[in-house]
DNA sequence: AAACAATACGAACGGTCGTATTATTAGTTT
DNA sequence: AAACTAATAATACGACCGTTCGTATTGTTT
């Protein structure tokens, strides 16, 4: 995959462009939406050359996943980790979230939740992969929570909380969408506040 | 568009039918998926025949969410208004809609959040259709609590509790889909009622 | 320089899409 | 029964879909 010197094979460079428009177009279109033909165009580029790099429309749509999922990580988890384990990270954590919708790091706002609703009645590989992506948000979503809770900082079952927050989180995002405002933000960040505050018992510092 | 003996002219129930069938393809593939063809060998008919009916494919997709919207009056919005203004139906209407999706009344799970989600991100008639119906239902869900915040058995904002309850909906419901299983539904649950709770005081009698 | 693999290309395939035009059937009215 | 209208069907069109194939180009290795 890469050379020794740390440069791209050429055919890995392709592939990376492919996938980083794929992600942007999908999140707005969806995985079908996705058209080989199209994406070819919109990159200068052959479409037999492009379909070669994957070998079926099925295995574009599992790549596009995986690196949606990268920029995921990069973009919410790992700003999140930077702050000390406990309710500040929870908190933290949703402000990432938030503000990862808010950015449009996808133009259609978030990737996970597009694509997850348009396969999520279907069978096949990219609906496993789908549900498999939001089994392992969820449960990280519960171990951040559970930190807290062994800290003694918040009073929760960590699978309600988690359920909760995530659930304001998504409702935000597709109310700004669907708007076109921001006014699903605040009320989503007012939600997570005070759902917070009433498991400390306290005011927020933040 | 009815005889006086209240039958139905031949077309209507031809254009019926087709509604139908027409949700519940889309509430599994969207409203993309719903193609005319496919459509019309599913139901018998020829694709020229049914296509006639609505003229274009936009026009039968804005069909199709008038048809949803009518079983969505139908089976969420009728069955809560049976119970009393309040905080009884506040609760009511929650379990009402997480019945609905439950019951697989589409069989894709809730019909409007599968196609909003498909929409949001893009223009068109569709687009503002689907966010019409959106508002509508987050007014309603406003006013239901509003009534009980007017009673005094509620304390809060009605805005912001419309959207917590909603957010546990849809939460729900891509859970139980996405992961074919019923826990999604337990968990909102409490979430509705611990939620509703910490705004009362009190424990709820249901 | 020769040989080889990796990458990209253009052209074509069978299919399905939405749509338009034209014909045929069924129901209603006179 | 004839005339008329509404509903359905048959057929065809161009555009795009995912996919395959043979071939050219490029880069690396010997």
């Amino acid at each position: 995959m890469e050379k020794v010197d740390g440069r791209l094979a050429r055919g890995d460079q392709t592939r990376r462009a492919v996938l980083r428009r794929a992600v942007d177009i999908a999140s707005v279109d969806g995985l079908e939406g996705l058209s080989i033909g199209r994406l070819a165009t919109e990159l200068g580029i052959s479409k037999s050359g492009l379909f070669a790099h994957f070998g079926s429309k099925e295995e574009l749509q599992l790549a596009t996943i995986r690196a949606a999922r990268r920029i995921y990580a990069d973009e919410v988890v790992v700003p999140a980790f930077k702050f000390e384990p406990g309710l500040e990270r929870v908190w933290r954590m949703s402000e990432c979230w938030l503000d990862y919708s808010r950015r449009r790091v996808f133009p259609g706002g978030c990737f996970f939740q597009k694509v997850s609703h348009e396969y999520a009645a279907r069978g096949g590989a990219v609906h496993e992969a789908l549900a498999g992506v939001h089994r392992e948000w969820m449960d990280l979503m519960e171990d951040v929570v559970r930190e807290a809770v062994e800290r003694g900082e918040l009073d929760a079952d960590p699978a309600q909380l988690a359920f909760d927050l995530n659930a304001y989180y998504e409702a935000a995002n597709l109310a700004s969408i669907l708007h076109d405002n921001q006014a699903g933000y605040d009320q989503a960040r007012q939600s997570i506040r005070t759902r917070l505050e009433s498991a400390t018992g306290s005011a927020l510092p933040w």
